[in-house]
DNA sequence: CCATCATGATAGGCAAACCCTATCGAACCG
DNA sequence: CGGTTCGATAGGGTTTGCCTATCATGATGG
């Protein structure tokens, strides 16, 4: 029953029978009459056919919301049972927003030496993405904003609170201040995160505050690329003042406070909500709490 | 799989092998290797084992919560389609404490009205047994008291507020006043219901509120028992208003309010949390909180 | 101290379930 | 119309599941 609702899982997720087959390591047959029996034995069926898949029906869909959860649960069991046996060992996948990547390797690390035997998959993604993923079972847990978009049904641990800067080289005109204002910034070419990264509509919206449209010349999904732009000259961007520092030193740039009217949005551990949570989950939570009051 | 867990709760729930598979309808031998394959494979022991079932390891324990929950969910997987089938039909049973049978009564009389296709079993329960029964997967939802225990992760609904009356042969002293206080009933013999009632136990509370102890000479886990002994003379009870109003009629008994301080305790509908529910649950839900309306 | 009982584990055999390879049939594409 | 993609179906070997029968071990009691 539960391999018949994984496979059902991996079919939702990869729309195609021969890709879901191979994903779970077996054959298209044994897939096509595994989702035929799960459907025989619900007495509805779940997925619509013509001589290719054709998306899932309503009760499918709804289906779906239940197959995550009992199988979501069943590796949690297996996970924790493999806790109790082993102790604190395995593998954790992190998701993370890019802006919070070097926060995420400094959680990650703190773990790991408190349980060297636990080891890490730390993947960059948008934060509507990392939802994603974690309805999905793809992650074990996130690293996002907290406070602004609808995070549905999960655990979260506040790590820390975003407030921006301005990097440019030093030659750049606001430079030299000590604080410079949303305002400020009307002018200055700006090489940004593309607009699928919620950090990226933060700024935008502060622009939109400060009454001055947004003026990205240059766009990527990577603050690697958006700093060695500005090292190159010409340029300037805005990141959360840790990550500026980080990736600013040794690179000769400036790095100038841009004020902030509230409160910085929270950043933190994001896990799919369980009663109770598995072992890892739990110290992982409270060790991304510990970081907020550091 | 999930068979497996089944036989699991099964056994945590027997603590006896052979009865938890007389309980499934399959023999013990079954069983036993059931258990013994879920052990292996979840790689930890799961029963303490000597000639004889010696109860759960503290794996087996934490293993428990999560079958609960997989298994909990399989059904309702299971039941949702079926509904998506064959529209609101099948069984539906409810849990009810004894002083608010009527209100279940009517709670389903109503229901049935609309969804005829929907059968009921109305078991009478302390509110203890009712929350452990909702645990077990023993009880669809059940009727008890919704702000004074510790309800555990439940959805609810309020139906009404219970306030109390005196029921007694009109020649008891009491009977022919407007409305009584709890002092009042200092030295009234009382036929009350047992102590694992939790009606009792508020009853108890407004005594010792009042100043004066409890003085139940006669006691019974059944509002019947309490009323025919009202009515077979010497004795008074006190009951909700609703329930009184039912079981005095046609018994030439009195009936007199007891002035209530503040806002009684709410009682409802108590259905296991789960997001989402299923269409039945759901239309409980609703069937309930509308009843708090009328 | 031995006979009996209760309880769970083990062995052997049969039936059902499972998963593979091979193949078919329908839609789509140039 | 020939080629390709995709999912369904058929047949067969292997595994799993469940039953009956029996055994091993403590507890019970005379």
């Amino acid at each position: 029953m539960i391999s018949k609702l994984e496979m059902f899982l991996a079919l939702a997720k990869e729309r195609h029978f021969g890709r879901a087959a191979e994903s779970l390591g077996v054959t298209q047959p044994t897939l096509s009459t595994g989702i035929k029996q799960l459907e025989a034995q619900l007495g509805v069926q779940l997925v619509r056919r013509g001589s290719r898949f054709g998306g899932l029906t309503p009760e499918g869909q709804r289906a779906l919301t239940w197959a995550r959860r009992i199988v979501g649960d069943t590796r949690r069991l297996r996970e924790e049972m493999r806790f109790s046996r082993e102790g604190l060992a395995g593998h954790l996948r992190l998701a993370v927003i890019p802006t919070a990547l070097t926060w995420a390797s400094r959680l990650a690390a703190g773990f790991s030496a408190r349980h060297p035997r636990v080891d890490f998959t730390i993947l960059s993604r948008n934060s509507e993405d990392i939802l994603k993923m974690l309805e999905n079972l793809e992650t074990d847990a996130g690293v996002s904003y907290l406070d602004n978009e609808p995070l549905g049904r999960v655990s979260t641990a506040e790590m820390y609170r975003e407030s921006y800067t301005l990097v440019s080289t030093p030659d750049h005109p606001l430079a030299d201040r000590d604080e410079i204002s949303w305002a400020d910034l009307g002018g200055t070419r700006l090489c940004l995160l593309t607009p699928d990264m919620q950090n990226r509509r933060i700024i935008n919206k502060a622009f939109m505050d400060a009454g001055i449209a947004p003026v990205a010349q240059m766009e990527s999904n990577s603050t690697v690329v958006l700093v060695s732009h500005v090292a190159s000259g010409g340029w300037a961007t805005i990141l959360p003042g840790h990550l500026a520092e980080f990736l600013a030193t040794g690179h000769g740039l400036a790095i100038t406070p841009i004020r902030q009217e509230v409160e910085g949005h929270a950043i933190g551990l994001v896990a799919p909500y369980q009663e109770p949570h598995t072992p890892v989950l739990e110290a992982l939570l409270r060790e991304a709490a510990a970081m907020s009051r550091d």
